[in-house]
RNA sequence: GGUCCCGUCGUCUAGUGGCCUAGGACGCCGCCCUCUCAAGGCGGUAACGCCGGUUCAAAUCCGGUCGGGACUACCA
């Protein structure tokens, strides 16, 4: 931010040796799926910290293998960033200085690069066909021996790899990784981190039919988008010295630069040099302690929105899954995460996704919205019933602002709200059966009824306290509690024995109808 | 099997040698309130995996042990 505010003043020039560089962090989903909520929270730490610094938030869309990514998902992944308000600096649909940003778009540079790897030396064909590779990890395997590569092509003369030609095999390309000797490098989240490259074996940079594996692809686009802190799933923890090789070779003798020149890419951001910083998040899992997939439900961020989650909260929610302020702030708006949130505080055990707690969460965040917002986002959902058009009509606009302050105590979720008021906005009342039988079955059900009817035709005004008085004369002059008085007059209108506050609702809906329904209740009771 | 990581209430977590007979939140249980359902108020349940060691003092440091997880792909 300091970075920013300085040079856009344009005022003489600060020796930026001086200032903190504004990092540079991505983002970078396969757009094989939905959205999962593991990833987002890797997408919202990122974008925190970059929000938190001035620095900048790069959206790449990693779509390498061709067998598995869709143009489907994609749009998916791109609305639920939206909708939780992760907006990104460069990518797809905002500036593209190094771009493209879609990886399916940089495969010459790829091969660009894996040639030039080739050519140096570093890297090798390797004939060896699946099935092979497979034969040989199951026999490692049955000799406790360690399954990687084993290196078997390594230095394969021109005659056997003609000779492996000749046979039709298609060679993949892997990168030659040091035989002793250690990487290090400090981690974020988990401190310093020392991997042995003996245990680290030759691996696939280019598949047999030429695409770039992920290696390969986030190593040179990180490189060439100046990528300056990278924050993923732990996951990718025992992937960093790969990459970390990667990055030493194609910075070495500016292969990189080459590379990019050569396949008319964009440069480099000025400056650039390679990731320094890592931050490896901890896991998500479900209930059973395994890795959040869709056997623990719901694991989409657009299933949860389906189900009635605010963006802000699933915001709070997810920021709290591995990291935390302090012993007791759990609420956080956005801006305040903003402020606070630290790659230093994220923790080192996995974490369950509650969804408990997260309705918990929600239901509190309803609770604090004001009668007209809870009413407009509730609009969607009931849309989606088929309550109301969208946008509703002026009388149904009314009448959802006055229920939302009934709803507001009612409702953990959006979606939770249909159910309980759809009888306020359909003409035909779905009786349900046990309620109308307990309750307007009941013996003094038909005298409530008709008492009911009588006060409340002749009531003055149709206000929820007027009505509350006239609710409460017929228990009276029955000599009956308020339970046996209210629940016939509130299946009759609802059409179930559950409800919001049966005067306050009554007052919201016109007279007429309601005493339409408590006549029509009686016939369905006598009956 | 190998490499790396983790281990505090059911769950997420606070905790960096004395503030801890371990705090907060969700969940759960009870009571109050109450026109249903909620909400709210009050109260309660419940944890340092285990064994040793260091120390005047350990959830906190060390060792071991037992559990769990990630990685070990021509997925990312």
């Amino acid at each position: 931010m300091f970075v920013r505010a300085r040079l856009a003043y344009g005022h003489t020039l600060v020796d930026e040796d001086l200032l903190m560089p504004a990092p540079r962090l991505r983002f970078c989903p396969a757009p094989s799926g939905s959205l999962h909520v593991g990833n987002a929270r890797a997408a919202l730490y990122n974008w925190l910290h970059a929000r938190q610094t001035g620095g900048t938030f790069v959206l790449r869309i990693e779509d390498t293998d061709a067998d598995r990514v869709s143009e489907e998902s994609y749009q998916g992944v791109l609305d639920a960033l939206t909708f939780l308000g992760l907006d990104w600096d460069e990518g797809p649909g905002r500036v593209e200085p190094h771009g493209p940003y879609r990886q399916s778009e940089r495969t010459a540079l790829y091969t660009a690069v894996a040639d030039a790897l080739l050519k140096a030396g570093h890297a090798y064909g390797a004939y060896e066909t699946p099935e092979e590779l497979a034969e040989q990890r199951r026999a490692a395997q049955e000799a406790n021996l360690p399954p990687g590569y084993a290196g078997g092509h390594r230095d394969l003369t021109d005659a056997q790899r003609a000779a492996f030609r000749s046979e039709g095999r298609q060679p993949v390309i892997r990168l030659r990784t040091p035989d002793e000797g250690t990487v290090a490098f400090d981690d974020a989240v988990r401190g310093p981190v020392e991997f042995a490259w003996k245990d680290i074996s030759d691996f696939v940079i280019l598949r047999a039919d030429g695409s770039a594996t992920y290696f390969l692809a986030n190593a040179i686009d990180d490189l060439a988008m100046g990528i300056t802190l990278i924050a993923r799933g732990e996951d990718l923890l025992s992937a960093t010295p790969r990459q970390l090789l990667l990055y030493d070779l194609l910075t070495r003798d500016g292969l990189i630069d080459g590379a990019l020149d050569g396949a008319a890419f964009p440069a480099r951001p000025k400056g650039a040099t390679q990731p320094e910083r890592f931050a490896h998040l901890p896991l998500l899992v479900g209930a059973d302690r395994k890795p959040l997939s869709k056997r623990h439900g719901s694991v989409a961020v657009d299933e949860f929105r389906r189900q009635g989650f605010l963006p802000e909260v699933l915001i709070n929610f997810l920021a709290l899954c591995g990291w935390s302020y302090d012993a007791t702030t759990e609420r956080f708006t956005v801006d305040e995460l903003v402020e606070k949130f630290s790659f230093e505080r994220v923790g080192k055990n996995p974490s369950f996704f509650d969804t408990d707690k997260l309705r918990a969460l929600n239901g509190d965040r309803i609770k604090e919205l004001s009668d007209t917002e809870l009413a407009e986002r509730l609009q969607p959902y009931l849309a989606g019933e088929g309550l109301i058009a969208q946008p509703p009509a002026p009388r149904h606009q009314r009448l959802l602002v006055g229920l939302a302050a009934l709803l507001r105590e009612r409702i953990q979720t959006l979606a939770e709200a249909a159910p309980l008021v759809a009888f306020c906005f359909r003409d035909e009342v779905a009786y349900d059966d046990k309620a109308v039988a307990k309750h307007l079955g009941a013996a003094t059900a038909p005298e409530v009824l008709d008492a009911a009817e009588a006060s409340l035709s002749a009531l003055g005004e149709w206000t929820g306290e007027a009505i509350l008085a006239a609710l409460d004369a017929v228990a009276g002059s029955l000599g009956i509690g308020r339970g046996k008085a209210f629940q016939p007059v509130r299946v009759a209108v609802a059409g179930t024995a559950v409800s919001p506050p049966l005067p306050e609702t009554l007052a919201l809906l016109d007279r007429d109808l309601v005493l339409a329904r408590i006549r029509a209740a009686k016939e369905l009771g006598a009956r």
